[in-house]
RNA sequence: GCCCAGAUAGCUCAGUUGGUAGAGCAGCGGACUGAAAAUCCGCGUGUCGCUGGUUCGAUCCCGGCUCUGGGCA
């Protein structure tokens, strides 16, 4: 059974959730949380979680499943997510998924390669070997995958190396088998574009709001009640963390955490930029359609090195108007992935 | 008004005994299959304030101008 969804996926600070509750309103949708720090319960604001008093009686999924005090990953948010989407589409209505972490969506997507999860006793043992030695491992044993990989890239080293001690199959004959070529929810993604310039605005006034509404409070308590654990390392609560410890000063926190925001958001749009057409996606605005380019980072005054700079062709909509598109192409039944790069006004 | 100092990348600055320049921060591009808000790789983006002069050649030396600090009146 393949599933039809609508996906609303894009930088950070992009008026996501605004959009989504629009979008989950007309056409009679509930949310699917892709966001891989919403899914830990007792994080709000740092998370930029919504409310719930502000989801205008709209149903979230996905949000506030697992304890902060154990980690999260992909293929428990894709076993959990797809749970979701199947109960949504079997009660008649329209699953919105809505987030900014571009693996897990297209782990949802296509599906994971089969490999054995994490194994908590090989991974001790590495962690006991020098970065270098565990490299030199991984070269004998998977040279493909090494290749690729940097040395220094340790968190995917570990996890090269353990898929293949517990499967004794290297990372990239799994890796070539799966290819995300199998289709398991077919959606319609809105990649909500702004220019850089606007959107780096957006993430300041956030960073402040998120500072001003208590995130230290929120980070202490996080920290008394789970300890040191991983997710406090995931952007605002990393600098909030710093900040108790005084190794920032509290001046600085919502600088600091908009100085992260903003590079997170720029390999966020790397993702969306180049993912839909690895993954085979129709990409809207086509070739032959009228579309316009999105004003890229800050173009300064040299306008002789901006068209150096890569940028979004996007089509220009109104809230109303995508809105009204997508009703229209979702009556027409969609068969393949297809992602559209709108920028709203 | 006079004297002194400065003017070089988006910002703070270094530098060239004359051969069109480089650090930090900021920024930009890319990768990504159980840590993805994580992790990693790559990239100086420049009318050296303007204008004359000296010189084969000036961002550098000389003159003038403009602007910005500071000082004296």
């Amino acid at each position: 059974m393949q599933y039809t969804t609508v996906a609303i996926c894009g930088p950070t600070a992009s008026g996501k959730t605004a959009l989504s509750l629009e979008i989950a309103h007309e056409i009679s949708g509930e949310v699917v949380n892709v966001d891989s720090v919403q899914v830990y319960k007792d994080l709000h604001i740092g998370a930029a979680k919504l409310p719930e008093s502000e989801r205008r009686g709209i149903s979230h999924h996905v949000m506030d499943i697992v304890s902060p005090a154990r980690g999260a990953n992909v293929a428990q948010f894709r076993e959990a997510a797809s749970a979701a989407i199947k109960d949504i589409s079997e009660r008649g209505k329209m699953p919105i998924l809505v987030g900014g972490s571009g693996l897990y969506l297209t782990a949802l997507l296509h599906g994971l390669a089969d490999m054995p999860p994490q194994d908590a006793s090989i991974r001790e043992g590495l962690d006991r070997l020098s970065p270098e030695e565990c490299y030199e491992q991984l070269v004998r044993v998977d040279p493909e995958t090494a290749e690729r990989l940097s040395p220094n890239d340790s968190v995917r080293v570990t996890r090269a190396l353990e898929v293949y001690y517990v499967s004794g199959v290297a990372q990239s004959a799994w890796h070539r088998q799966h290819q995300f070529s199998g289709s398991e929810i077919t959606s319609l993604v809105i990649v909500p574009c702004l220019p850089r310039e606007d959107l780096y605005q957006r993430i300041n006034i956030r960073s402040e709001k998120m500072v001003a509404q208590g995130l230290l409070e929120e980070t202490r308590s996080l920290m008394s009640q789970y300890g040191q654990v991983p997710v406090l390392t995931t952007l605002g609560y990393r600098q909030a963390v710093a900040c108790i410890e005084d190794r920032l000063p509290q001046a600085k926190l919502a600088e600091e955490i908009a100085l992260h925001t903003r590079r997170f958001a720029k390999r966020q749009m790397t993702y969306w930029r180049n993912e839909p057409a690895k993954r085979g996606w129709k990409i809207r605005p086509a070739e032959d359609e009228g579309s316009v380019a999105l004003p890229g980072p800050a173009s300064k005054k040299r306008t002789r090195k901006v068209d150096t700079i890569k940028t979004f062709q996007v089509v220009r909509f109104s809230t109303a108007e995508l809105v009204g598109e997508i009703k229209k192409r979702l009556r027409e039944g969609i068969s393949e992935t297809e992602v559209w790069y709108v920028w709203l006004q």
